[in-house]
RNA sequence: GACUCGGUAGCUCAGCCGGUAGAGCAACGGCCUUUUAAGCCGUGGGUCCUGGGUUCAAAUCCCAGCCGGGUCACCA
């Protein structure tokens, strides 16, 4: 049993006094509701008798009591509103127990109240609620940080140890509303995409998290076990196959935000369990997709925050579409002047030591010219930018390129640097597939732990079936919420990051 | 995984040239019928992350560990 602190007795005790007033300190009925803290702030006109016959409910989070009155702050879900308590009011008989006891000494922040009253304004100008019923909803037995904005709105005491407020995000939501808008934001980045994807008249599916074979990228699996089939069972990495899969039962277009999970390290851009969006397309190409893709995030963007502009740390971006293209090789001519075009291995690779790039022997030429865009050009695509027509080793799912069978017909955004969006004119050929796949296998069994350690042959005999030409787009929903809200931090834009657990 | 910073009251923090713990808010008692970081008077509250070590004496110095942040490495 762990040990009450003093504020918890005091809550305790409370509860108790409560009772023996023979209130009831959790009811079970419910509260009618008829506005909101927010609507009223934004709509009451002083005189105004629109709001005479109101009810809130929400928690108690300040309360100023001065002997017979008292000024209290109720928060509900859409912000906070000032309440005036006044003993006579809410006593009208002879008994004061309501006000002297239950709301000056047993009521405590937290606490969940329901209040009945009209709307005015003090004399000092702000909206209040002159309450003329003050019912109890749920009592609070612990102590939430105390967070105060003064006039200025400077936030002092602010809750901020990180690990608290992700280990006691319920905390973090009552008393950071700045977080709240957060995950808001996140749900309208969500409502937005599938809007635009169900007016193009694509279908929003699921398909399966618990796979016998985890594939569609190369990343290390959680492992579990089915007991009664008796088999190894692997939480989902991606969902690629299975959606390619419903491209060949003959949808037009299907997606799915698909929660994978990767048994990988932690820090501020990943955690275990993240969401990607995957989108794929019959009949269209990556050129196709470059479009789609630039008009769903100028539209995502405009329906997060109003506007096409986004503020990521040091860097000012512009979701507006459209976004340049760029080649790899340019890419790399660009910030490098090195052109891959027409080299061997061997001349990349001396070429990528020579810019200062640790290369080995075991790197491919697929895996230099990757290292060397990495390393040398990345970084440096602030404003969205597309960056197409990749080495073919490093994209075992996508086609070859129609111009150059060194290359492939994929694209990746990048925003501030870093990947939010990769995408394919999705490779159909059967036999092509299997032989890459194949090839992924003997680069694992050599030790390349970034290649595909699985053959998926239910996907290579959907494909025998065929699958139209297709494009298909995922895009990291996690780190678009990022630069949506000006996080720099993964934990920051999920409820429920993970975390070592405690003790 | 490496390096680095941090862990002190419910919260935010100070104390860390070793002498056994402080502030603000919160809490408790009192006053106050339009306050708003309400105010005034008074009071209580801490395994100083854990375990070792040095010392007459450790929140403070040393070692190990746990948890968290940051940087790097890794990352389709």
């Amino acid at each position: 049993m762990v040990k009450l602190t003093e504020q918890e007795i005091v809550r305790r005790e409370n509860l108790q006094k409560i009772l023996d007033l023979g209130i009831n300190p959790y009811p079970a009925y419910l509260y009618n509701v008829n506005s909101t803290a927010k609507e009223i702030k934004d709509n009451y006109k002083e005189g105004s008798e629109d709001y005479d016959d109101i009810s809130l409910a929400g928690r108690l989070m300040m309360k100023r009591v001065m002997g017979k009155a008292s000024f209290a702050e109720l928060q509900d879900s859409t912000g906070k509103i000032q309440i005036y308590v006044n003993r006579d009011i809410i006593c009208p008989e002879e008994n004061k127990d309501l006000y002297n006891k239950v709301f000056k000494k047993l009521l405590d922040i937290g606490d969940f109240i329901g209040v009945k009253g009209h709307v005015f304004t003090t004399k000092v100008g702000e909206t209040s609620i002159h309450v003329s019923e003050l019912t109890l909803l749920s009592k609070s037995l612990k102590p939430l940080p105390i967070v105060k904005t003064d006039a200025e709105g400077n936030i002092h005491d602010a809750f901020t140890d990180p690990e608290l407020r992700y280990r006691q995000r319920y905390v973090d939501l009552v008393v950071n509303p700045e977080v709240r808008e957060i995950f808001k934001k996140r749900t309208k980045l969500y409502s937005s995409m599938r809007q635009f994807f169900d007016d193009a008249g694509y279908l929003e599916v699921e398909t399966p998290i618990l796979q016998a074979i985890p594939g569609g990228a190369a990343a290390k699996p959680f492992i579990t076990h089915h007991n009664s089939l008796d088999i190894p069972m692997y939480l989902r990495i991606a969902n690629e196959l299975y959606l390619k899969r419903l491209i060949v039962g003959g949808f037009d277009g299907v997606y799915e935000f698909s929660k994978n999970f990767r048994n990988e390290g932690m820090d501020r851009t990943h955690n275990p369990e993240f969401t990607a969006m995957e989108i794929y397309v019959a009949y269209k190409d990556y050129n196709w997709m470059m479009e789609f893709t630039e008009k769903l995030l100028e539209h995502c963007a405009m329906a997060v925050n109003g506007t096409t502009q986004a503020t990521f740390g040091e860097h000012e971006i512009d979701f507006k579409a459209p976004y340049k293209r760029v080649t790899m090789r340019q890419a790399i001519i660009d910030f490098t002047g090195f052109d891959i075009e027409g080299k061997n291995e061997a001349e990349i690779r001396t070429a990528a030591k020579g810019m200062g790039i640790e290369v080995d022997e075991k790197m491919g030429k697929g895996k230099l010219i990757d290292e060397i865009f990495g390393e040398k050009c990345e970084g440096n695509y602030i404003d969205p930018t597309f960056i197409i027509d990749y080495p073919k080793e490093m994209s075992p799912l996508c086609k070859v390129h129609r111009k150059n069978n060194e290359l492939t017909e994929r694209f990746e955004l990048m925003v501030c640097g870093k990947e939010i969006a990769n995408a394919y004119s999705e490779l159909n050929d059967p036999i092509d597939q299997k032989e890459r796949f194949e090839e992924q296998l003997r680069l694992s069994e050599k030790g390349d732990e970034e290649a595909g350690q699985f053959i998926d042959y239910d996907f290579l005999r959907a494909l025998e079936y065929g699958m139209p030409p297709t494009s298909g787009l995922g895009i990291g929903m996690d780190r678009l919420i990022m630069f949506l809200t000006n996080n720099e931090s993964i934990q920051e834009v999920l409820f429920f990051p993970q975390m070592k657990p405690e003790n």
